[in-house]
DNA sequence: TCGGAAATGTTTTTT
DNA sequence: ACATTTCCGA
């Protein structure tokens, strides 16, 4: 029993009330994983079987973590049997088991975003709808939202409201494209994510013997991040647990940052309403940050009105004052944090892998690659492509896909002509019209090409296609998965093509086809577990591999610096934690700041980001930032002014600025308009949310002005600026490509200068 | 049918 | 800025 004796008072009452509904309440920071191992290790302890517990989690990470750490506290081989998972794997595993009831096949394919936008693309313009006007981005968010409700198409057609929205949107056409995405991906033998859910609910309501199953063989069952379920997670997870009521949630209404999703924060709001008794436990210690970032983490949570009352504490250290920084541009910014990054390894013997820069939008990450390589940190970016979305995988996998289901429509249309082997569009269009028209399958036209009215080389080509890929399905039943996929490799010759393809990236991509083929070898190679786990099957590795993100890359303790979004940065804790771009219409995103709710969820994850921190924390905005390849320029975040000045100290430096520019910043902004004209500093492009010039000159340029290119100037030089007039030049400084004058202006005073952005003329003498 | 050049859109977050 | 898609000539 002495894993007991490590937790605190709250912690060891929520692992030891095994029987009933419980509600965690777990503030950030607050030793919740450490709850849930515990508590599961304990269920084990008192005899329960491994095998009748349920985990839920968000992502692949957060299982893997929970059941080494299960296995670390209890020894032995027994936490193998637990079932934990992410919702979409556990789900996927079980309908694989019960695809057949459902009218799948048991290989069904799971079609990721892409597939799946693919696959509404081509329905648009089958129907013929404006391709502009129905993005597929927008009619799969729409279905998807529909399914997270549990609103299936029938009942989206009568749904009055929604086809109400439609309609104001002049998309009147989604309820039909719905009917039919649906409908394909059925005939084609796959589902999307969402379908995950939503046929495991079928699978629940409508057969009885399978939720019969279900809910006696999960007795225990444990959802983590209950603030992001949506309804369809909701109602399933209802279902599962109904008979022994042995539900326990954990979650933090603070940090639900899913709602795009299809997460609603009423399911933790509401747990104690859907059962009777519900013990609710609070865990409102902090283990993990500085008493400052704790503050400032409060501090801004409580600006948001809707939320579980709780208030976290902690016996940590005080800790530094949590830095608020502002640079120029977006790239000054980078170079602020790989500087800052250099100096605190010198200065505090930190490591790499201490720190975290975490950003809104994956694209800001590339200013801070670009400047951590410059100066030799180790980094490494989470989010983006997953492997297995990689082009040169995804076609190697198309082909191992169609293999396993000849019905999954959108791998053929993928792989078909590549290599190209003269099966071109015309041809495609014709072989998918008719098997539309036969509502049969794009493959089994291909399987009768000569009876659908294809001649001469092209019949010869989809002839030979077939014999191709037959020849691998048959192969498949006597060769292991790893033998069929590299036979498809070398026949198709992807991987001879790869090989010869000698630039840069062109090796990468022979390098990943390798690892792919490895990763194959070693799921098939894996010595077998007894129970469930039996199946190692190119289908169900195909399937697996679909529902892996980036962040499921190995690599876990490498020493780097890690960037991500603070998405992706939820659940994870690091020493010193750089939360970047706080500028309005970056965070809050432009696309959230138009209803309360968003906004909310916005601030919530600000706070998610701060909380991260242990030990240090740095917050930073630039003034003006490349977007969409123009500067633009924001005022600061909203969320920096929540914060009390007393928990901040600013740094300016290091940014180009000239001294005495020093003011806290939400003085700064729009407000310059009342003191007169707003006046570039540096740049000389006039900068909203900068500081003015003290003094304002109005220099005019002599009739010859013309600017000189940055590379002409040098130390001791007399020259001419447009706006600030005649001076010299004191010190140059910065790398060649972007070089930094200081310059001693006869009327200006002294300034700093980039040469890059300056109207600036050398003066021949 | 195929490859390169021009045009176009993308950026909110993810299983 | 970049990648992807579309267009166009061979």
């Amino acid at each position: 029993m002495d894993y007991l004796s490590e937790l605190n008072e709250p912690q060891r009452e929520a692992v030891l009330y095994t029987e009933g509904p419980l509600m965690i309440i777990a503030g950030a920071g607050s030793g919740k994983t450490k709850v849930l191992t515990t508590r599961i290790a304990h269920l084990m302890k008192q005899g329960v079987d491994a095998f009748r517990i349920l985990a839920l989690t968000f992502t692949n990470k957060a299982a893997r973590e929970m059941k080494e750490r299960v296995e670390h506290i209890l020894g032995g081989t027994e936490a193998r049997n637990l079932y934990i998972g992410t919702f979409h794997s556990v789900f996927a595993r079980i309908l694989r088991a019960e695809a057949e009831q459902l009218g799948y096949p048991r290989n069904f394919t799971i079609y990721d975003t892409d597939d799946a936008k693919s696959l509404i693309k081509a329905i648009v313009r089958e129907q013929q709808l404006d391709e502009k006007h129905y993005k597929p981005n927008m009619v799969l968010n729409r279905i998807s939202a529909a399914k997270n409700d549990l609103i299936n198409y029938r009942e989206y057609a009568q749904d009055f409201h929604l086809l109400q929205e439609d309609q104001r949107a002049n998309r009147p056409m989604i309820s039909k494209l719905y009917e039919i995405y649906v409908k394909r991906c059925f005939r084609n033998g796959a589902m999307d994510f969402d379908d995950l859910l939503c046929n495991m609910y079928v699978l629940l309501t409508r057969f009885p013997e399978a939720l019969h199953k279900y809910q006696h063989k999960f007795r225990y069952i444990m959802i983590d991040e209950y603030q992001d379920t949506n309804p369809a997670q909701y109602a399933i997870i209802k279902l599962l647990g109904a008979v022994h009521e042995n539900i326990c949630v954990v979650g933090d209404d603070a940090q639900s940052i899913y709602s795009f999703r299809g997460a609603t924060i009423k399911n933790i709001l509401q747990f104690e309403k859907d059962y009777e008794d519900v013990k609710v436990i609070k865990l409102e210690q902090n283990y993990r940050s500085t008493q400052s970032i704790l503050h400032v983490a409060n501090e801004v949570i409580a600006k948001n009105k809707e939320q579980i009352q709780k208030m976290l504490w902690t016996d940590n250290t005080p800790g530094e004052k949590i830095r608020l920084v502002r640079t120029m541009t977006d790239n000054d910014e980078g170079r602020y944090v790989a500087d800052t990054i250099a100096e605190q390894k010198l200065r505090n013997h930190y490591h790499e892998k201490d720190f975290a820069i975490l950003y809104r939008t994956n694209a800001q990450s590339r200013t801070f690659e670009e400047n951590l390589r410059r100066k030799n940190i180790p980094y490494r970016i989470y989010g983006g492509l997953s492997f297995y979305q990689r082009k040169e995988i995804k076609d190697l996998v198309a082909y191992l896909r169609l293999i396993v289901n000849s019905r999954d429509e959108e791998a053929l249309r993928r792989i078909i002509n590549y290599p190209t082997r003269g099966i071109g569009k015309t041809t495609l269009e014709r072989a998918s019209l008719i098997a539309h028209q036969q509502n049969t399958t794009l493959w089994m036209v291909l399987t009768q090409a000569a009876a659908c009215g294809f001649r001469g080389n092209t019949l010869h080509a989809i002839e030979r296609f077939v014999v191709m890929i037959r020849s691998f399905q048959i192969m498949l039943d006597t060769h292991n998965a790893y033998d069929v996929a590299f036979r498809v490799g070398k026949e198709t010759g992807i991987v001879k093509d790869l090989f010869n393809d000698k630039s840069t990236e062109g090796v990468a991509r022979y390098e990943n086809i390798q690892e792919l083929l490895n990763s194959i070898k070693e799921f098939t190679e894996t010595p077998t577990e007894d129970g469930e786990l039996l199946d190692k099957g190119l289908g169900s590795y195909l399937q697996q591999i679909t529902l892996l993100t980036d962040a499921d890359q190995g690599d876990e303790d490498s020493d780097v610096v890690r960037l991500m979004t603070i998405h992706a940065a939820k659940g994870l804790e690091f020493p010193c934690v750089f939360v970047v771009g706080l500028e309005e219409t970056l965070f809050p995103n432009a696309m959230a700041i138009h209803s309360r709710e968003d906004l909310e969820e916005e601030r919530r994850l600000f706070y998610v980001a701060v909380t991260r921190a242990k030990s240090r924390l740095w917050v930073s905005y630039a003034s003006s930032r490349y977007r969409f390849g123009n500067l633009v320029h924001n005022d600061p975040s909203r969320f920096l002014q929540e914060i009390p000045q007393a928990y901040i100290e600013s740094d300016f430096s290091g940014t180009g600025m000239s001294v005495g520019d020093y003011r806290p910043v939400w003085d700064s902004g729009r407000s310059t308009a009342a003191s007169g004209k707003t006046t570039a500093t540096v740049s000389g492009v006039p900068a909203r949310g900068q500081v003015a010039a003290r003094t304002v000159i109005d220099h005019v340029p002599s009739d010859n002005f013309t600017p000189d290119p940055p590379d002409s100037f040098d130390t001791g030089m007399e020259v001419e600026h447009q706006k600030f007039g005649f001076g010299k030049i004191l010190r140059l400084e910065g790398n060649p490509s972007n070089r930094i004058a200081t310059i001693q202006f006869e009327k200006a005073g002294e300034k700093k200068i980039m040469l890059n952005y300056a109207r600036l003329q050398a003066l021949k003498k």
